[in-house]
DNA sequence: ACCATTCACCCATCT
DNA sequence: CGGAAGGCAG
DNA sequence: AGATGGGTGAATCTGCCTTCC
């Protein structure tokens, strides 16, 4: 299966690549589709060109209401004939009725004041109104609820004949969207900037029909929470929202992480707003491993000592990313203090060395570039790097790993990393390929390796790999200098849960060529302190005798 | 990487 | 008027 | 003074045009 990008000089190059991703998506997916969106497929497929150009452009565009002056497009000549087309279809109305602040979004100022004078005469509106407060002003003349006619509004606001429509399958592109890429972040934005070059993918041997999709009900249960997720950050009062939220556990792996992470995102907006038992209530049923954590504190806040301290002993058990059993065993320790029980310290990480540095002057550019400069000398160099090196390394030496067509792992060709690149079972499934990995680090051949895919793979996308900040010559001294037992250690504590220990490094590393040695540095402003997973890994290295060290920065006012 | 994510920065509270 | 912000396009 | 928890803000292709204050 091979899906290809429209060259951009044809002026229909989105039309093109429209085609493609209907086609693709019809082909594998058809089931999936309600009747009527069968019917609004099918209608799609026999409109004329000009016809499912407009419709394809309006697609692309943000929101669902657009205004005729705002779709003339020089490929297009009768943009006119094309929405009476598309209305006969029954794939945009003219009949569409908007509140206010969908009619402030389509006019102008100027236009939406003379739109209110027109309407509401008898009320004074002066024109030093802002927009936003304008438009606040009219909500309380229409209600909230669409119940404006659009075409009429536009005829009063602009005396003109223009007409606006309202797209009526938003809905149906949400689907074929989610169908495609398998998220909602992405869209068909991502055709037009590969072609240009902007972003480029690795090509992997695609799996045909991935088993994400399996019916229906799958794909309506995800826009629902997705939906949820969006209106969870709006809403001032979580409460109306409770009800709707997706309590009973779905099979599917994929839709429970999904609602997993909703029911959290729905505790922490409840914690804000200090509704603690529904919280719980919603901490208790997320599988996501933060949840526990969240938990835990909420105890702590709202229930009995006792309680906190017990229950927090029982989550720390349970726990099993290290971040999250840092964070409970604080709770726990603080609950044991107050009940004045005895402290077992459970988790200890080591301290990490500190050193003072004082600036000449307060840092003009970033502080850790400041930093940097100050730090390194003509034979021991020192760069900034945070994440970006250890990542980078990893990247480069596991890109066969990453990219092996595992089924079910790619399915569209703009994907940085394989659809379970930080599920528990990465590891298992290319098992081999990461031992073969791991094996050219203890042979010694991993430099050319590295090298060689830094140069072959150079610009693709790859989650682990900031192109931009990992040159040649970084790799080469950080190859130099870091032996590879200690890379070794690294990676596998990076393979133990790639999402948590992704992050977390230090901000610069220092070589000595020399002596083939190096040493990493936390920097830290007056006001900062080490996060925990940077704590985390700073404990690692203490640990494992790699010099690394936090140095805490000062300058004269 | 499921409008996040990751970091620094700022402020508050508890001891 | 200068200039920030957001939408849109390729 | 130090250890904590909590919240914020920046940056994500690049460049043009419109809108608004
Ligand atoms: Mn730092």
């Amino acid at each position: 299966m091979k899906i290809e990008t429209a060259k951009v000089d044809d002026p229909f190059y989105y039309l093109q690549n429209l085609q493609t991703l209907l086609g693709f998506v019809t082909d594998r997916y058809w089931a999936l589709f309600s009747p009527e969106e069968q019917q609004q497929l099918t209608a799609i497929d026999s409109l004329t060109q000009p016809a499912q150009a407009v419709l394809c452009r309006m697609v692309m565009r943000k929101g669902e209401l657009f205004r005729e002056s705002k779709l003339q497009y020089p490929e297009i000549a009768d943009t006119a004939a094309a929405l009476n087309e598309l209305g006969a279809k029954g794939l945009v109305t003219t009949c569409a009725k908007v509140n206010s602040e969908q009619l402030a979004s389509l006019l102008t100022k100027a236009e939406l004041l003379s739109f209110a004078r027109h309407t509401y005469p008898e009320l004074p509106w002066p024109a030093s109104l802002s927009k936003p407060k304008l438009t606040e002003q009219l909500q309380r003349q229409i209600p909230a609820e669409p119940s404006f006619p659009l075409v009429e509004a536009l005829h009063v606001a602009t005396g003109t004949k223009e007409i606006g429509v309202q797209l009526l399958v938003d809905a149906l592109f949400v689907r074929v969207r989610l169908l495609f890429f398998g998220n909602l972040y992405q869209d068909w934005s991502e055709f037009v900037t590969t072609e240009l070059g902007h972003r480029q993918y690795e090509r992997v041997d695609l799996t045909d029909t991935p088993a994400t999709f399996d019916s229906r009900e799958v794909l309506e249960a995800y826009i629902e929470m997705h939906q949820l997720a969006e209106q969870l950050e709006q809403a001032d009062d979580v409460l109306t929202l409770w009800p709707q939220l997706p309590w009973q556990a779905p099979k599917h792996t994929w839709l429970d992480r999904r609602r997993s992470k909703l029911l959290f995102q729905a505790g922490r907006q409840a914690e804000r707003q200090q509704q603690y038992a529904h919280a719980i209530e919603a901490y208790r049923e997320s599988r996501y491993p933060e949840a526990a954590v969240r938990w835990c504190r909420v105890s702590e806040l709202s229930e009995s000592q006792e309680q906190c301290y017990q229950f927090a002993e029982e989550q720390l058990a349970q726990a099993s990313a290290a971040i999250d059993k840092l964070r409970i065993s604080r709770i726990y320790q603080r609950s044991a203090r107050k009940l004045k029980q005895a402290t077992p310290l459970l988790f200890t990480l080591a301290r990490p060395n500190t050193w003072q540095l004082d600036l000449p002057q307060a840092p003009v550019e970033q502080l850790e570039r400041s930093c940097a400069a100050a730090i390194g000398e003509p034979d021991a160099p020192c760069v900034y790097v945070e994440n970006l090196l250890f990542n980078g390394l990893f990247g480069l030496l596991f890109w066969p790993a990453i990219f092996a067509p595992v089924r079910d792992a790619f399915f569209h060709p703009f994907q940085a990393a394989p659809a379970d690149m930080y599920s528990r079972s990465f590891s298992r499934k290319r098992q081999s390929i990461i031992d073969d990995c791991f094996a050219l680090l203890e042979q010694g051949q991993h430099g050319d390796a590295m090298h060689a895919t830094l140069k072959d793979k150079q610009g693709l996308a790859n989650h682990f790999i900031y192109w931009e900040g990992l040159s040649p010559e970084l790799l080469d001294m950080a190859l130099r200098c870091i032996p590879a037992p200690q890379l070794e250690l690294i990676f596998r504590r990076m393979l133990q849960d790639l999402r948590q220990h992704r992050s977390g490094f230090p901000d610069l590393i220092q070589f000595y060529p020399a002596s083939q040695t190096y040493r990493l540095i936390e920097i830290k402003g007056p006001n900062d302190r080490p996060q925990d997973n940077q704590r985390l890994w700073l404990d690692l290295f203490a640990r494992e005798g790699i010099d690394a060290s936090v140095c805490n920065v000062s300058w004269p006012e």
